[in-house]
DNA sequence: ATTAGGAACTGGTCTGACCAGGGTGAGGGA
DNA sequence: TCCCTCACCCTGGTCAGACCAGTTCCTAAT
């Protein structure tokens, strides 16, 4: 039984680095979690699951010390947690937001010219997939509130689109998108695609640049493409969402490359 | 103006995760240090430099509450930090213990059975080195204090030797040699010989037991070098404390050859 | 010399307060 | 109608002091 509280303690001590509180309570086999713990757990299975996506923020601080029944400094200290994990980040008077923890693993390739057509194409090619998955989950699982958001980000494009610059018509557009791969509560697809918007951004723009070249505004197809895609989230229809998203994206690409 | 604050913020952002305080703020180039930050450093030369040595204690709390005016929760969240990379381990009421940071780099070659005379010889010549090294750096490092314990160990080892198994005989002679490893302040050496004699232990307990086999007690060489070792390190004397160290462990090796 | 008990010290958690930074909304002016 | 500024509220960061629970050390008794 000595020998027992001393393998407990050494196993707790080959612990302590780097590993989640819920990790060493499992373990352990302890049979029941400390508050400290369950908060851990907690805001890790958020994080990871998608229920929390990149860029949004934590509960506070003081709303955990609510809802765990915890001490500020306790709350704290599991956040510093996640924080040191790259789970989150934090910074004075500006909320805890989810990090992209795809980030770290993953260096897209860098990047041609923005003005090459066939790289442009192949950006546009990869949009089709990435955003039929996207609407394909956006359908089932978007949120009442952020199925609201979507539409009035898609009345302001309309409103607005006669008075934007192409970079900002740009922005606009994949604003839009964004905010679908955001509901789409898909912690994968949320990640890759704030990566892959980011990283392509020049590509994305020539591609627009070139449209507008060739037909001096937005083809006529884009704005009730861009409805479909709304009404399909609206109607919870997941295949028709993904079917008029990916089909928006390659009807734009072969109206880019009829442009030789 | 606006983007050397976003390169700032983002910079931090990047930093956010398993980044020691210091470096984040001699990263981005902070005039001075919060007190959080000096402590952090403090903490972390104190360790990495050998100056707290693996398995000693670091400062309570409350005394760093006291050192730095900060309070207890702050001393919390980067004691936290260091605890994360695995530099310190704590315990509730067990006080900061500056952990062997080597341990998870190494791992020693699987021990040949404990009584391979030829096993047993090798190990014996690596403490030759180890061991003439340790004593040299301790001849000039340790303090006053050290050398007192060494001392009374040393005192100890001869008044109850007659008593001992040989179990006991070879633990009290490595808690000797361990010692004195400690008041070398490096804490290569240290680290090192702590994986070492923990590793090795079978063997150099075979030797002991080999050794009073033939002999039926302690050589009458023994007793002597490892006075004279302990005469070395207080004249603080390093090349003779490496001579006589290196020697004592030779010469033990040397009889035991001799079995065959 | 060993063992047991108590005191002191340790880490862990809590309560409540205050400081400093960021975000949001409303109102006014261009 | 849009943009800018200001104020308020919410956020994270830090502090002081108290209390709880575990560990360590010292002293006294056997």
């Amino acid at each position: 039984m000595g020998d027992e509280r001393t393998k407990e303690r050494l196993l707790k001590e080959s612990l302590t680095k780097n590993e989640s509180l819920t990790k060493k309570a499992s373990l352990t086999k302890k049979a029941s979690l400390t508050k400290k713990e369950q908060l851990d757990r907690y805001l890790r299975q958020k994080i990871i699951s998608g229920s929390l996506i990149p860029g949004q923020a934590l509960p506070s601080q003081r709303q955990l010390v609510d809802q765990f029944g915890l001490a500020r400094s306790s709350v704290r200290e599991v956040v510093q947690l996640l924080e040191l994990d790259g789970l989150i980040s934090t910074a004075q008077g500006g909320r805890s937001i989810c990090r992209n923890t795809m980030a770290k693993y993953i260096e897209l390739p860098v990047e041609g010219i923005g003005d090459n057509l066939a790289f442009q194409l192949q950006v546009m090619e990869a949009r089709a997939f990435l955003e039929g998955e996207a609407a394909y989950f956006a359908a089932q699982r978007a949120t009442d509130q952020q199925l609201i958001e979507i539409e009035k980000e898609f009345d302001k494009m309309q409103l607005r689109s006669k008075g934007l610059t192409t970079l900002d018509k740009a922005k606009a557009d994949l604003r839009f998108h964004m905010m679908i791969a955001q509901s789409s509560h898909h912690v994968l697809i949320t990640s890759f695609s704030q990566l892959f918007y980011n990283r392509y951004f020049n590509a994305i723009y020539g591609v627009l640049n070139r449209t507008l070249i060739k037909f001096g505004r937005y083809p006529d197809g884009i704005r009730m493409q861009h409805e479909q895609i709304y009404q399909a989230l609206r109607q919870r229809d997941p295949e028709q969402a993904r079917k008029v998203a990916s089909e928006h994206i390659i009807y734009t690409r072969n109206l880019l490359e009829s442009t030789d």
